[in-house]
RNA sequence: GCUCCUGUAGCCAAAUUGGUAAGGCACGCGACUUUCUAUCGUGUAAUUGCGGGUUCGAUCCCCGUCAGGAGUUCCA
């Protein structure tokens, strides 16, 4: 496998290279696939969410796959937007799902420091030697003078690129005389560190998951590689550190593909080509397929939710009375099978509607995002996050009751597939079965209730006892005490018929509590006063059955039926309703043994003489 | 607007150097102690976005077109 996996690669370099490379190089790289190094790399600027798990996951799952190493590294560069805590919640997570680390800050490594801010030093020196030889230049222009080109293009319907063809009309150290630049920066005045990207070139990224892809320099923006506050941008810090970490593959998301020509220019620049990693972009995590989730009964409340949202994002919208306003978003989303094309933009179509029906294509496809969480009822991060305003705080999917290794299941299934029917894997089967080769290409669409279906398969093969044990503690908080026995067939009777372990709580609370009301609908339909005198007659002889055991139970039950020739619904549905109050739930026996005699005749008798007044 | 990526049933998603379409969710039906929002079995559903081309043969290669997404920040 390892070896199948090792001449793919060596075949791509080969082709890559024309053949002709040194074949140290070639060693080299055959070196690091046998021991791969690979970096989870996000910043602190909150909560980690879904699709930054699927990452780390894809990360560890590879490294781990091929003996490697996986990193925990923290892009902390933009301090305007640290958040405290967040480096403990991405932490957090990871331990929750068993993402064990190689090296991170807390665990140090021999690649350290882990954290950029506490590298800051080394980025300088990168971005003053790409001034030095030729790949990069000062830049003195003022945010504020940036901004007014970028408004200034917008009114033209275009955008303000910083590249070769208007480099040369901004002040920069290109266009100013050489004394002037060196007097700007003697006087301490702001400047950036801009990456000079070359004309008339094409530049190749060789994509694990999307093959080779292609950019045309004279496109690319001279990006800012070094911030006036001093620090590096993402591009600069990324390729300096994943050159001095050693990493071997570059593990991202697609969202990075566009910027990925620069970094592979850098790495040009700095004189690293040969030791450049290898790079696959992961596919985007989209919201749910609108038709999924809008139905006939919740069509009312979500048309609350996006009305008052599009109010929050458009304050000043006037043009139309709020009913109306409501009553064309309800329309919209009402109408499922048209969803997507009718949000579709008209000609035709006016100011008004065109604002609504941007805010609702916005807010119905595309990326996933933490909103989507609370508007759709669905966690999309790990675990809770408090934020410091009401709006920042979330739940996650360990506070609704998922299982680690569920989530683990579902998020390696979102984006990736094995190509066989096995839909259930461990961690470890994962590692044995995950490649990058089979990356899908395709945007993954997040389905809440794939996630559920995956929690209850958990559920339903986990262990009966191990179930027990996590129940005993439930119970015993809520003051209910029988026998582990007793809990361990609660497990096994109710693990089927729930999707989350709190389910069961609830759906056996009759159990250990008198205080439940009944299906009155169903027992009106099934209780039968022709019927009466034969169902308080099967009292009496329950109270007199020593035996409890379901199969007695089962015998007994079933020999009165047939001795009385009354239908198995005559007698067993009004006792399940006045044991339980509803008329579901596991095999009538197994209640009746999980509640206890004396409880069974004490509800039969008090069930039935309230059914008789109904 | 420009750049890049993507487009297989209601939804997710396989088919890895071209050989006429897996599986899962949802749905229908049946069975399961005439219970069930559970479980098991079974079934319906796709002119592979659209239009051309290459080929004996195209989901796969080429061209065009439409749609969706991402990027276009001294953010990551």
């Amino acid at each position: 496998m390892i070896y199948d996996y090792f001449c793919n690669k060596i075949n791509e370099v080969v082709y890559r290279r024309k053949f002709c490379q040194k074949r140290c190089f070639r060693i080299i790289k055959f070196l690091n696939m046998l021991q791969p190094r690979v970096r989870f790399a996000p910043s602190p600027t909150g909560a980690l969410h879904i699709g930054g798990l699927r990452t780390a996951l894809y990360n560890y799952l590879f490294a781990k796959k091929l003996g490697g190493t996986f990193i925990l590294r923290i892009e902390d560069t933009d301090q305007t937007r640290y958040v405290a805590g967040a480096e403990k919640y991405i932490t957090d997570a990871l331990e929750w799902v068993g993402l064990d680390l190689n090296e991170s800050p807390n665990l140090g490594g021999n690649f350290g420091p882990y954290r950029q801010s506490e590298r800051k030093e080394m980025y300088g020196e990168f971005g003053h030697l790409l001034v030095k030889n030729g790949w990069g230049y000062y830049a003195f222009d003022t945010e504020e003078e940036l901004n007014k080109k970028r408004e200034e293009a917008e009114k033209n319907k275009q955008t303000f690129s910083y590249n070769v063809h208007t480099r040369n009309s901004l002040r920069n150290s290109l266009t100013l005389p050489k004394n002037e630049v060196e007097q700007l920066l003697n006087s301490g005045a702001d400047f950036t560190i801009r990456l000079k990207c070359p004309a008339d070139e094409i530049i190749y990224v060789n994509d694990i998951v999307r093959g080779q892809v292609e950019f045309q320099s004279n496109l690319l923006d001279d990006k800012v590689m070094l911030k006036s506050d001093g620090m590096p941008t993402y591009h600069l810090a990324n390729v300096v550190d994943d050159y001095s970490m050693k990493i071997t593959h570059v593990i991202r998301g697609e969202e990075w593909l566009p910027s990925t020509a620069h970094h592979v220019l850098l790495y040009r620049a700095l004189g690293w080509e040969d030791k450049m990693p290898h790079f696959a972009h992961l596919p985007l995590i989209l919201k749910p397929a609108p038709a999924s989730y809008i139905n006939n009964k919740n069509v009312d409340s979500l048309t609350e939710k996006f009305t008052s949202e599009f109010y929050k994002k458009n304050p000043n919208f006037t043009l139309k009375p709020k009913q109306e306003v409501q009553k064309m978003i309800r329309g919209i989303l009402l109408d499922v099978n048209n969803i997507s094309s009718r949000v579709q933009i008209k000609n035709k179509d006016k100011e008004d509607k065109i604002i609504i029906k941007e805010f609702l294509k916005s807010t119905l496809f595309g990326k996933l995002s933490k909103r989507d969480g609370d508007r759709l009822g669905f966690p999309v991060f790990p675990l809770a996050w408090q934020g410091e305003k009401e709006d920042d705080s979330f739940i996650g999917f360990r506070e609704v009751g998922f299982d680690p290794k569920a989530l683990i299941n579902f998020l390696a299934f979102l984006g990736w597939n094995p190509g066989t029917e096995q839909e259930i894997f461990s961690l470890d089967e994962l590692v044995e079965a995950f490649s990058l080769e089979r990356i899908g290409k395709s945007g993954a669409r997040f389905d809440y209730e794939k996630a559920k279906w995956y929690n209850q398969q958990y559920l339903i093969h986990g262990n009966d006892e191990e179930i027990a044990q996590q129940l005993k503690s439930i119970f015993d908080q809520k003051g209910w005490y029988t026998s582990n026995k007793k809990i361990t067939k609660i497990a096994a009777l109710y693990k089927e018929r729930a999707t989350f372990l709190n389910d069961i709580p609830n759906k056996a609370a009759f159990i250990f509590s008198d205080g439940f009301s009944y299906d009155e609908k169903n027992a009106r339909k099934k209780w039968k006063e022709k019927n009466a005198a034969k169902n308080y007659e099967l009292i009496d002889i329950l109270k007199n059955t020593t035996d409890f055991s379901p199969e007695n139970l089962e015998q007994v039950i079933k020999d009165f039926i047939t001795d009385n020739e009354l239908g198995f619904g005559d007698v067993m549905s009004p006792m399940r309703i006045a044991l339980s109050g509803v008329a579901g739930g596991p095999s009538l026996f197994d209640i009746i043994y999980l509640i206890g005699k004396g409880r069974t005749i004490d509800r039969l008798k008090k069930g039935y003489q309230y059914f008789e007044n109904l």
